[in-house]
DNA sequence: TCTGGGGTCCTAGGACCC
DNA sequence: TCTGGGGTCCTAGGACCC
């Protein structure tokens, strides 16, 4: 093998971590996701059951009393993912977080005279399930994404190895949609081809590829062959460009006041977010899903760059006309913050913008302290009491801030 | 898979310029 | 104000991922 590409998946990551944590689920039926109100992993024993992502709770609980279903807590998550990666590290350097349960390591070189690649990426899996007292799925391939797809291949507890010369055969089997990166809409488009699985994919020749495919592809086409075009990108560039908060509210509504108030607790808990990270947005996006699932979007140019969620719902609400269609049922709403740069670095034109955000700064950091001592949204926006309210019926009483209109 | 929430990247096409 | 050709920048939205 010219390059040596291991993939390792936590299998049913989050159920895992709860597990590990208490060694009573162990051999139950366990699944996270409780308060989204869906599947988000699941044990083996749930997995077995035929719980599988994204499955309602209630349908779950409905049919299977026996599962446990359990909040997630992805702070936990988050240190768990830590120690896989450090334990990771210490085969190698080349180490991709990809995401909370997986990583991508690159091995290339490391194998030894008594010691191959397939016992590295062995050693690998050993030590993580010993370490973490949970299993993971790895696959050791030429290239990325043949190792994405090889560690899926069996699971759980699953090793997979694909030598260069083993690859047709392997992806034989694969259908095309189960390529990382190759998802419904290109599935669709390639089977008008007759290209239903990865091996009618790869067989295609190169020039058919490069007149008929998007670059996306083409680089896939590439991987498959075997031929490296995706490196192991071990320094994570840490800066974050944007984050979102999203909310789908049940039953969806054309009450434009509700909806307004949606938009107004996402802002606050985007907002939120950015806060804590010491982050402020040059962009704000925000959209309303319609329940025929079609997003009606609007971007709002920002002057100067902003945190703080009154003024960002002050620059909403004077577009909000402009994308509110009265009689249209909306099931969601979303708040994007996008160009994020760090506070200290964000320069303002002028001189009475600083000081006026510094004001509200000290009032945000004082609604953080309160909602630590008391819990989340016990302070919030009075434009935000509606879809607080849809959502939990608090019995204590909140603290308001009025919405300030456009303050000056 | 009757659809929850949080991200990233790519690209066509418009605006603008020479 | 008749009008070729080409470059860059930007953004809306699609597609995909976990």
């Amino acid at each position: 093998m010219k390059r040596a590409i291991v993939h390792i998946d936590g299998d049913g990551f989050f159920a895992s971590c709860e597990i590990a944590l208490n060694p009573k689920l162990k051999g139950k039926p366990v699944v996270t996701g409780q308060e989204r109100g869906i599947a988000t992993a699941m044990s083996p024993e749930a997995k077995r059951l035929g719980i599988h992502r994204g499955m309602p709770v209630y349908q779950i609980k409905k049919l299977y009393p026996e599962v446990i279903v359990v909040n997630s807590n992805y702070h936990t998550y988050g240190m768990f993912a830590q120690r896989m990666y450090d334990i990771v590290r210490r085969f190698t350097d080349r180490v991709e977080e990809y995401s909370i349960d997986e990583c991508f390591a690159d091995i290339t070189g490391l194998e030894r005279e008594n010691l191959s690649y397939e016992d590295i990426a062995r050693s690998i899996k050993e030590t993580l399930n010993r370490e973490l007292g949970m299993t993971f799925s790895l696959g050791l391939a030429p290239t990325k994404v043949v190792a994405k797809v090889a560690s899926k291949y069996q699971k759980p507890d699953g090793f997979t190895v694909i030598e260069p010369s083993e690859i047709p055969d392997f992806l034989r089997d694969i259908q095309i949609g189960q390529v990382w990166g190759i998802g419904p809409a290109t599935s669709l488009s390639l089977y008008k081809y007759g290209i239903k699985t990865a091996l009618d994919l790869a067989e295609r020749p190169l020039r058919w590829v490069d007149e008929n495919l998007a670059r996306p592809h083409v680089e896939i086409w590439h991987e498959l062959r075997g031929t490296p075009v995706y490196g192991v990108r071990s320094e994570h560039e840490d800066d974050q460009k944007s984050l979102q908060a999203t909310r789908t509210f049940t039953p969806p509504t054309t009450d434009e006041a509700h909806i307004l108030s949606e938009l107004s607790r996402n802002v606050e808990h985007a907002a939120g977010k950015a806060r804590s990270h010491g982050l402020v947005a040059k962009r704000i996006y925000y959209f309303l899903k319609t329940q025929e699932f079609r997003y009606h979007r609007m971007e709002i140019p920002l002057a100067a760059a902003l945190q703080a969620p009154n003024e960002i719902l002050n620059e909403i609400r004077k577009t909000f006309d402009a994308v509110y269609q009265p009689g249209v049922l909306y099931r969601a709403t979303g708040v994007t913050l996008a160009g994020l740069v760090p506070q200290n670095m964000a320069q303002s034109d002028l001189f009475g913008e600083v000081v006026k955000k510094q004001k509200w700064n000290e009032v945000f950091n004082t609604v953080d302290n309160i909602d630590r001592r008391y819990g989340t949204h016990t302070v919030t926006l009075a434009s935000s009491l509606s879809a607080n309210r849809a959502r939990h019926q608090r019995p204590h009483k909140h603290l308001i801030i009025p919405f300030m209109g456009e303050t000056e």
